[in-house]
DNA sequence: CGGCATCCGGGAAGATACTG
DNA sequence: CAGTATCTTCCCGGATGCCG
């Protein structure tokens, strides 16, 4: 009886599968589940706690949280680790190759951009936030700039550090920034890619902006949007 | 009650969105459903016709193919078009901006060779050959080759031109090439990605090699796999 | 035959409540 | 805080059948 259930469970895993050599399909068999490439992207910039991707992912219900958790785990894709005393705490890890898998969600993420069905307008996690600088940061617009942007968003803080036209982005304290933003994610957003100036997202307090002004003001220049796909294509 | 039934689907939809800006949520939206990207796959070089999608994708059921291009059309990536007589055919096309979808199967193709489960010996089809040709040639490896490789894969024939460090692979006549191999896609595959000797393949009627042979003997090893990532990872 | 609607069984996702 | 247990709803996959 025990014993049906198991082989009826893996003969249903087995029609489950694409049966395609093709790496794509694979891929598909590894993080094609829902929410699993969410989980993997709010990983990404480092390890979280169960409970914490569960409010970075709004929407996710615990049980799918484990059961993607798990899955990602028997992938090779995500290490369950223990945080050395006196945190002690459990955190969810990437692998050295789930760190790999970021191509994946920005070549994904940029391409839907150009989506009419798009909305920007959406609650924004902090990792998303990041990653998006990662993905659209425009090298010729930062050409020649040099600088450290902090971001505190919520309980988390992020440095973006930019020069030699190249961006990297981290968790690390703000304080050491040339500029910081302080706010919800959302209202960066609004700033650098809803083209909402940043006096009016400061006077009506959703966004804080300390140190250099001017830096500012081109900082949210940097990230351009690809052009609308035309609704009546080909 | 015909109203309140479209009402709860559509609850029934807005409650499976994943309400995030994040462009990577997005396009899991638009692709992310089972079997889309590999439809999306199987139209990347051309478009096709329902039965031939379906036999090209083993393991979907037509009603679940029928829903797939519904939601690609819905969200403009795929077009439903009717060939022009004495065809006078409905096939299913990619617009412009699926074109663009390559990438994303690619960068997730590429990522997954890398796991420990990706097992090449599984049925392949013609197209899934022909892109991860695009998606590993390896120009330092075809650095000063000049070629064109013509396929023979069933009733579809394609060629890939080789020439200044790029490749080029789309449905074309192989009889124009200075090479061809007829037989299976997986035959294929063997040759290129399981280091199986031509001359094994050819032996046992598999492979079919036509035309120059040292040329044959050099594009198999044009496509290099990345190493598989370490079962205990970090 | 090609494309699509319909019905059914099983399983995955979602919501809620509960436990260590 | 970090998950389980349970229940409902919905989607996937298979089969059948209709219609051009």
């Amino acid at each position: 009886m025990e014993l049906e259930k198991i082989t009826s469970r893996d003969e249903a895993a087995y029609r489950r599968r694409y049966d395609d050599a093709c790496g794509t399909a694979h891929g598909l068999e590894l993080v094609g589940e829902r929410w699993a490439l969410l989980v993997i992207r709010e990983l990404m910039l480092g390890p979280k706690r169960f409970n914490d991707l569960r409010s970075d992912l709004p929407g996710i219900s615990a049980n799918v949280l484990t059961q993607r958790l798990e899955s990602l785990e028997a992938g090779g894709i995500v290490v369950k680790r223990r945080l050395p005393p006196p945190a002690s705490v459990q955190v969810y890890e990437l692998t050295e190759w789930g760190y790999q898998a970021e191509p994946i969600i920005q070549t994904l993420g940029r391409w839907a951009t150009r989506s009419p069905g798009h909305d920007p307008n959406l609650p924004l996690s902090a990792v998303s936030l990041m990653l998006s600088f990662r993905t659209m940061f425009d090298a010729a617009r930062g050409k020649g700039l040099k600088a450290t942007v902090g971001f505190r968003l919520g309980a988390e803080s992020y440095l973006v550090r930019i020069g030699d036209g190249e961006l990297h982005a981290a968790r690390g304290d703000a304080d050491q920034a040339d500029l910081t933003f302080t706010g919800a994610p959302p209202m960066v957003a609004a700033a650098v890619y809803g083209g909402v100036p940043l006096s009016a997202l400061e006077a009506d307090g959703a966004l804080k902006i300390d140190g250099d002004r001017a830096l500012a003001e081109r900082f949210v220049t940097l990230f351009p949007l690809p052009p609308k796909t035309n609704a009546a294509a080909k």
